[in-house]
RNA sequence: GGCGCUAUGGUGCAACGGUUAGCACGCGGCCCUUUCAAGGCCGAAAUACGGGUUCGAUUCCCGUUAGCGCUACCA
């Protein structure tokens, strides 16, 4: 929590369309939507497209679904920056006029996308001991260039220090000589007087048009923060609270990237892991609710989260343990929350019945959505990850699966196993009740007439009617399926192979 | 290079001057067992290093080392 917690919360997440939405981006939004509901604030979405450069405008969407399958919901916008402009020029001539910025006719060119990119002064070597040339030569006034269009840049303050406490990492503070005269508006094109504004200006602008009372942002930021509070106060504002949340690694403890795996949130949708369980791991990567809970669901989540809570250090993103977390949603989650991702599955598959919705009448084949429940809840302990509904559980929902090679090989080597079969299916097919039960003790007894361990019957059943060796418990299996299937499938087994 | 931030097992977090340094993932073993999971029990595994401060440091301070971030007319 917040000491100054004075009128209403407003916090915003800021993606930038320049990629799709990294996990680390939609941890910082999941942070920030935590924080404004268990502030009972408001969450505002802005899209950070002032670069038109490498804006494509296409990426929205999917930032917008990946955000949308999280959990994480706005209250206010999307506002796009680019639709924005007349703001952060307003704001820039007032920087202007009051002093705190200046027209820099240096050739942009000559800096752009450099390494060695220096304000306003000539090959200035990056390393090597030499001083770092932070201010630009324009800023006291300089002749404008004929046919050079100036940039607007902040006048950094000389000496001194621009101090600033963060809810996270505390009191931090840099000397004003070490911050450039870094660039407000960009210069600019064709008739235009200037072009679109930077970073640093938009977000000040938009921050303080919006009302922003806490910035919940990425700690790569922190080193902008003191370019940001002068500019509150150039612009006579109040700084908001800044929070800043430590970054995501990959494995080799380096900058989370492709090469460490999937990055893309929607990607792990697309694998099929259940939005509850990411998001319980993401918000545990960088925060913690103080002592060792951490199964926590949505309510309790927005119950416990607190700025406090988060952690200074970087953190390492293991998918072993998202894994983990997926495997215990399966199996926790209330079932009616698991059916429609089940379904949505299926129907992806092509495996879906229509009478297996919720108040369907059965088909022909007796099944309904009890039984689907049913079903579903027989499954979940085995599966890891959505799609297994669709692939590793075929044989509950199509009766066209296939028979794996491996489950032959381990389950029917032995010579009895035809044999014992067809009895089996015979003894199945008399039997006048089907449950758990009754095909317990005729398979028990087909096994023991026949002399043989009941597990070899039994796993070599399995395999016929399933296909796999692995599946549930055999006759909780074959209740799910129903006698005709099992005893059809028995039979076709004996017949083909 | 400069500036900033960080430092508890392999990984994520607890312990916010006094604990046999706790939990979880992963790893190894055992139990359960009808395959595979799940579950239960047990085990290996950490305070980066060096100085202080203190009766007492994982905890506070300084240095070293390492990692990360920023150092663009990117965000």
């Amino acid at each position: 929590m917040t000491d100054k917690t004075q009128g209403a919360v407003r916090v915003r997440f800021a993606p930038s369309p320049t990629g799709y939405l990294h996990v680390g981006g939609a941890r910082t939004a999941l942070f920030n939507w935590l924080f404004a509901r268990c502030q009972h604030g408001t969450m505002i979405l802005r899209i950070e497209d002032t670069d038109a450069e490498r804006n494509k405008p296409e990426l929205v969407t999917g930032i917008l679904d990946g955000l949308k399958w999280l959990g994480v919901e706005w209250d206010e916008g999307p506002f796009y920056q680019s639709q924005r402009t007349e703001l952060y020029r307003e704001a820039a001539s007032k920087l202007l006029a009051n002093g705190s910025a200046f027209l820099c006719y240096c050739p942009a060119e000559k800096y752009a996308g450099g390494d060695h990119a220096e304000p306003g002064q000539d090959e200035e070597p990056k390393g090597g001991g030499a001083r770092r040339v932070t201010r630009c030569s324009c800023r006291d006034g300089k002749p404008s260039t004929p046919g050079v269009k100036p940039a607007v840049r902040f006048k950094v303050p000389l000496g001194g220090a621009t101090k600033f406490t963060d809810v996270v990492f505390g009191e931090t503070g840099f000397a004003n000589d070490e911050i450039e005269d870094f660039v407000l508006l960009r210069s600019g094109k064709g008739d235009e007087e200037f072009g679109q504004s930077m970073y640093q200006l938009g977000v000040v602008v938009d921050d303080i048009d919006m009302r922003i009372t806490h910035v919940i942002r990425g700690a790569d930021h922190l080193s902008n923060t003191p370019k940001q509070v002068l500019l509150y106060r150039a612009l006579g504002a109040e700084p908001p609270l800044f929070a800043h949340v430590p970054l995501i690694l990959g494995a080799d403890k380096k900058r989370l990237s492709k090469r460490h795996g999937a990055t893309d949130v929607n990607m792990y949708r697309a694998e099929g892991y259940l939005p509850e369980a990411f998001r319980n791991f993401l918000v545990l990567l960088g925060w913690s609710p103080g002592n060792d809970d951490q199964y926590l669901r949505t309510s309790e989540l927005i119950e416990r989260f607190s700025l406090e809570g988060v952690s200074r250090t970087n953190g390492v993103f293991d998918q072993d343990k998202l894994a983990w977390f997926n495997t215990q949603y399966l199996q926790k989650l209330p079932i009616e929350e698991l059916l429609p991702e089940v379904e949505a599955v299926l129907k992806r598959a092509n495996l879906w019945r229509e009478e297996w919705a919720a108040g369907a009448a059965p088909g022909p084949d007796g099944r309904d959505h009890a039984w689907f429940s049913r079903t579903v809840d027989l499954l979940r302990p085995r599966v890891r990850l959505l799609p297994d509904f669709a692939t590793w559980s075929r044989a509950f929902f199509s009766d066209d699966f296939p028979i794996e090679q491996a489950a032959r090989d381990k389950f029917w080597k032995d010579p009895k196993v035809p044999e014992l079969l067809a009895r089996q299916a015979d003894a199945l097919a008399a039997l006048p009740e089907w449950n758990h039960d009754a095909c317990d003790h005729a398979s028990r007894a087909v096994a023991e007439a026949a002399g043989v361990k009941a597990g070899l019957l039994i796993n070599a059943c399995r395999v016929a009617i399933v296909g796999q060796a692995v599946a549930p418990p055999l006759f909780d299996t074959m209740v799910a399926l129903g006698q005709e299937r099992v005893v059809t499938r028995l039979r076709k087994t004996l017949r083909v192979n």
